[in-house]
RNA sequence: CGCGGGGUGGAGCAGCUUGGUAGCUCGUCGGGCUCAUAACCCGAAGGUCGUAGGUUCAAAUCCUUCCUCCGCAA
């Protein structure tokens, strides 16, 4: 059973934690991720995480800017299984059709829900209680094919994109070792999603990024969590960004027009939303770096911030 | 050479335009008040003003080099 040959397709952190469980147990001959992007000021050549895992297990990768194109030199390893991962790229059907054991794919959602990009981010925005993972095989739409087996997790008050993620991508490698003996002795029973429940998280835009104090504070909570630590949510003061990494709910209320700021205290800066106050409590001015509002506050005046309108 | 902001006692900032005793809000330490305190009062310690060079009688402040942190855009 160990000789099969596994493809791997992944991409960010999130896959990490899943191709480091086959490594262990399977052998993966071939690791397809995207290519190398110039990020940053300086334009450095970034790899992605996945790539470098696989370099330093010295499994060969392939990055394809266009798989739909160049699905050949995948096919070139004669994968008996293809597993992905948050890949980022729409998978041809040349490719899906092609191994003996389909394609895999370990979502980050229960589907149906949240199909698509930001299955987490959108989880915890949109305030679920619960998430979890969802092994599946792949089928021509987006995350559509049936599903093989899940497993959830409670979302808590508390958790963030980030510890979410974590949370998630490891459960994922967990329940990916644990069901993978079963795909390959055909011991599944894979069940069509329903798709009268499906609902579609699709990558977060900029515009998503902006926080909007219109909506009660929860949901501002929610939504700066949500995208908690990547890629931040922000506000604007006095015309420029301002990221707003960490909030917590207050227990007042002004007669203010939401987003203005009602206030500041130890615990950092208060803005009236719809309903209550939300305290933001670790911000980062644009050009600084992250840091506590508290220790924001005793280089400002605090006359000159109360009162100021916060958004655009 | 994509655009832009910053590096000043432990933290966050002001001072730089118009060079000339290093300031503010906190924190820390000591003392006081108080039933008590994260509150208040008094006092103290702590800074090669990122680096190297230049201009000058004199540089945090003007000029140049480099290092470094960060926002946007990709």
């Amino acid at each position: 059973m160990n000789n099969i040959k596994i493809v791997f397709m992944g991409t960010p952190d999130f896959s990490v934690p899943v191709l480091e469980a086959l490594i262990k147990n399977y052998n993966v001959v071939a690791v397809v991720t995207q290519p190398d992007k110039q990020v940053g000021r300086e334009g450095k050549i970034k790899t992605t995480p996945v790539k470098d895992l696989a370099l330093a297990h010295n499994i060969p990768v392939l990055q394809p800017v266009k798989i739909r194109a160049d699905y050949q030199s995948i096919l070139a390893y004669e994968p008996d299984i293809i597993i992905t991962c948050a890949y980022g790229q729409i998978i041809p059907k040349e490719i899906i059709d092609y191994p003996k054991y389909k394609c895999i794919n370990v979502h980050a959602s229960l589907l149906p829900k949240h199909r698509g990009g930001a299955p987490i981010h959108r989880a915890i925005i949109e305030g679920d209680t619960e998430s979890g993972v969802t092994i599946m095989h792949m089928d021509y739409g987006m995350d559509n094919g049936d599903i093989i087996t899940q497993e959830s997790i409670p979302i808590l008050d508390v958790d963030t994109a980030e510890s979410l993620f974590n949370k998630l991508s490891n459960l994922g490698a967990e329940l990916l070792v644990k069901t993978l003996p079963d795909i390959l002795s055909n011991n599944i029973n894979p069940v069509k999603q329903n798709e009268n429940e499906a609902t579609y998280s699709y990558n977060i835009k900029p515009e998503d990024e902006l926080v909007d104090f219109n909506k009660d504070a929860k949901s501002v909570y929610n939504q700066i969590r949500g995208l908690n630590s990547w890629p931040v949510a922000y506000t604007m003061l006095n015309g420029k960004r301002l990221k707003v990494w960490e909030s917590i709910i207050g227990d007042k209320s002004t007669n203010k027009e939401p987003g203005t700021i009602t206030n500041t205290s130890n615990l950092g800066i208060h803005i009236q939303t719809k309903d209550l106050e939300i305290i933001l409590t670790v911000i980062q001015p644009e050009g600084k770096k992250r840091m506590n509002a508290k220790d924001y506050l005793n280089g400002v005046k605090k006359e000159e911030l109360i009162g100021k309108k916060l958004g655009d």
